[in-house]
DNA sequence: ACGTCTTTTTAGGTCTGCCTAAATTTTCAG
DNA sequence: CTGAAAATTTAGGCAGACCTAAAAAGACGT
């Protein structure tokens, strides 16, 4: 059984490794869970005794099959609550995650299976992630980053990559819903801003920053 | 803010202060909290640096109002939690305790509200236990235990204080409910069990220990 | 290929919450 | 009232997860 923390190195270490690819870095994994790299690299210790990750000094960390199966488990209950959080309870999904953050620790096999088909098994959080089977497996999605797509393209918002409260509101007051339909009418070439049309032909214009956390198909 | 350990201590604190008259034992809060006395001390000498417990070497434990409140927004969540999972999740009532142990951590005010509200304000928990007020009261119920009814005196069962797993199996293998009426038929004078009529007139046998455990009104 | 800069690890320390063993205080029987 | 037993506290330690400072390893421009 693993701790909270080691929960949650995990999880980092997962996110980082769909990042960038190759191995993941002391350094990335610090600033992302809010330690110092001395830290990590004692966790990294205790994750590689116990077989959750391949690690080598200074070579970075990859997880091991275990290490990625005990990493989906805890997404998939994060998302979870997230859905039941927002479905059921009635938060904004600019509220949930850190909610979810610590729901996510909860153990209880059974309490997982229920909350799953009390939810009607769905299969994408309110962010548009996708949610790992009970198998362990990461759906596919084929989702592109808005960055990625050409002026004239007519596309769908299906999935954001940032879940900070900021960033969503942002989101909100611009317009720009789960599911709303989107047509990139300019790129600006110096800084890659983009002017993109919604459904009910407002015009937004959307820095790269926030365009290369939104997934369309 | 309280640590999880500190909540558990509260709680344990306040569940011990009810149970016998006076303040709180050393001992009796290892006993409950299954640690030894020496680590008891340990965090007393914590909750009263933090004017959270009344607290004298040697003397025994109490809470203060703070204390006192604290542990009933600990106990609001615990049973907020079990209802959901009994109500909405379709658990029996012998298995949520342990997940609600769990759950009545989440830090979350709002989330707590809106919970109540999901689950329409109840007013007790599967156990027949009142929940807490939002402003930290629990509510009088009035109820007295089974041992102390008469012979010929019909009853109706209103909560358990025992929630164990294996405590709950056994009332329901019973036939013994949350609410269904009983009559003391026979108390036997030499280890004071009692044969207890049901509803459906079936007679059952309940020791002193069971009965001990069944609050009625 | 070499020195410098960056990254990572090691060494040694803190804080929380637990432990055992020993000391102390309280209780209680006679 | 007193001395043994019981309850409690103190002393000193350990493990988890974090820290700072220093050492070691790797990356890189010239």
């Amino acid at each position: 059984m693993q701790s909270f923390t080691e929960e949650n190195y995990l999880k980092a270490i997962y996110s980082l490794s769909l990042r960038h690819e190759g191995d993941v870095s002391t350094n990335a994994l610090a600033e992302l869970t809010a330690t110092k790299a001395a830290s990590v690299t004692d966790m990294l210790r205790k994750l590689s005794d116990k077989e959750l990750i391949h690690y080598k000094k200074y070579q970075g960390v990859r997880l091991t099959e275990e290490g990625e199966r005990l990493a989906l488990q805890v997404i998939r209950r994060h998302r979870l609550w997230e859905v039941f959080l927002v479905e059921k309870l009635g938060f904004g999904w600019d509220a949930v995650h850190d909610i979810a953050e610590q729901l996510e620790h909860i153990r209880s096999d059974e309490l997982v299976v229920r909350l799953d088909s009390y939810l009607s098994h769905p299969q994408f959080d309110p962010h548009g992630d996708p949610i790992p089977t009970p198998a362990g497996e990461m759906p596919e999605t084929g989702y592109r980053k808005l960055t990625e797509v050409g002026v004239g393209e007519g596309v769908r918002l299906m999935a954001v990559l940032e879940h900070s409260t900021e960033f969503l509101q942002h989101l909100d007051r611009s317009g720009l819903t789960l599911g709303c339909i989107i047509t990139v009418q300019t790129i600006n070439d110096f800084d890659k801003s983009l002017l993109v049309q919604t459904e009910t032909g407002s015009t937004v214009f959307t820095s790269q920053d926030v365009a290369k956390n939104l997934l369309v198909s």
